[in-house]
DNA sequence: CCTTCGTTCCGCCATG
DNA sequence: CACATGGCGGAACGAA
């Protein structure tokens, strides 16, 4: 079991609050047990949320015995940090805590200069101002959340519940993770990948016009696709089509491709048991270090590696 | 690990 | 003029 830390300081959305508490309480490993254990911590007993006090149980040295922090946002972006916050999270990044912000929790992030270097989101309402009062964060609005390893940062308040499902995919597996999805009734990985609102006002519909190309991908990555496969699908131009899709997927054509290859790797290799040399085919890597290459590239370690991690928690649910 | 060869990406410019 | 589209070529990347 992984323990959870979140930060709830004055003026706290409640939202933002609440997703992590969600997310992470309603996961279960695959024996029945819950994944996580939550604690919400603060410098002070009480704080406002805006539209209702509320009561914080821990304080601050809660967060020392947490694997993740979750940074959630406040509802007024000049609202004083409490400095002994901002100390406690800079001395869980240097135990090497994970720490992920929601929302313009960002700011708070980038106020302990945890984000100082690395590349940042936030809402896009607020990605302006992020860059502008800290100009050694690099801002990209353009992201559902940005994973820097140690530390990260989510788009919007629903972004956090990508972010989070991200989190519970690392922890535990695409497995555990997919069955939070469905417990949270959110997809584990919305059609439009990492986008979120790249050309507004009409992002909704745009972003739509390649979901079914996403979903043809899906589909079909067995096969040797090229981008000019890829380009005919959706009768555009070789040109046209990646300048879109990056715009639109907020990848290019082929890391997507990739991308979507590693995942479908990674489900397999956690729920069967075919060789690695079959998984290659399955996925569209033409052959079987094409995939670890990547596979150890994206994933981090090689795909033996992997599919043992996961395997552990196979076994409880088939003892069960 | 390196090398070779094809593919992809992206700035630039033309076109409509 | 602003905008969407697409072709070209070199640099970077990826497959084997």
């Amino acid at each position: 079991m992984k323990t959870i830390g979140i930060l709830a300081l004055d003026g706290v959305i409640a939202f933002d609050l609440t997703t992590p508490i969600e997310v992470f309480g309603r996961t279960r490993l695959p024996d029945g047990e819950p994944a996580y254990a939550i604690g919400v911590c603060g410098p002070v007993r009480t704080i406002n949320t805006g539209a209702f006090d509320m009561h914080v149980p821990h304080r601050l040295d809660w967060l020392k015995r947490a694997d993740t922090i979750i940074v959630p946002g406040l509802n007024t972006l000049d609202m004083p940090i409490p400095g002994e916050a901002l100390a406690a999270l800079r001395a869980a990044a240097k135990r090497g805590t994970h720490i992920a912000s929601i929302c313009v929790g960002a700011f708070v992030l980038a106020a302990s200069g945890l984000l100082d270097g690395l590349r940042a989101t936030t809402h896009w309402a607020a990605a302006r101002e992020l860059a502008r009062r800290y100009p050694n964060v690099t801002v990209d609005p353009n992201l559902l959340y940005v994973d820097n390893g140690q530390i990260l940062t989510s788009a919007g308040a629903a972004a956090g519940i990508d972010m989070c499902l991200n989190l519970v995919r690392c922890d535990y597996g695409a497995r555990v993770a997919a069955a939070s999805a469905r417990a949270a009734v959110m997809p584990l990985e919305r059609a439009g990948g990492q986008a979120q609102f790249i050309d507004y006002p009409d992002a909704e519909h745009t972003k739509s016009s390649f979901a079914g190309l996403l979903e043809w991908i899906n589909a079909n990555m067995a096969r040797t696709l090229s981008i000019s496969d890829l380009a005919q699908q959706v009768t555009m131009s070789v040109r046209h089509f990646s300048r879109r899709f990056q715009q639109q997927v907020g990848m290019t054509p082929l890391q997507w491709l990739h991308h979507v290859r590693i995942r479908r790797a990674q489900l397999l290799l956690e729920t069967t048991d075919l060789p690695i040399e079959q998984i290659a085919t399955q996925t569209g890597f033409g052959s079987l270090t094409t995939l670890r290459d990547r596979f150890k590239l994206h994933a981090g370690v090689s795909p033996n590696a992997y599919r043992r991690t996961f395997r552990r928690l196979a076994h409880l649910q088939v003892r069960n």
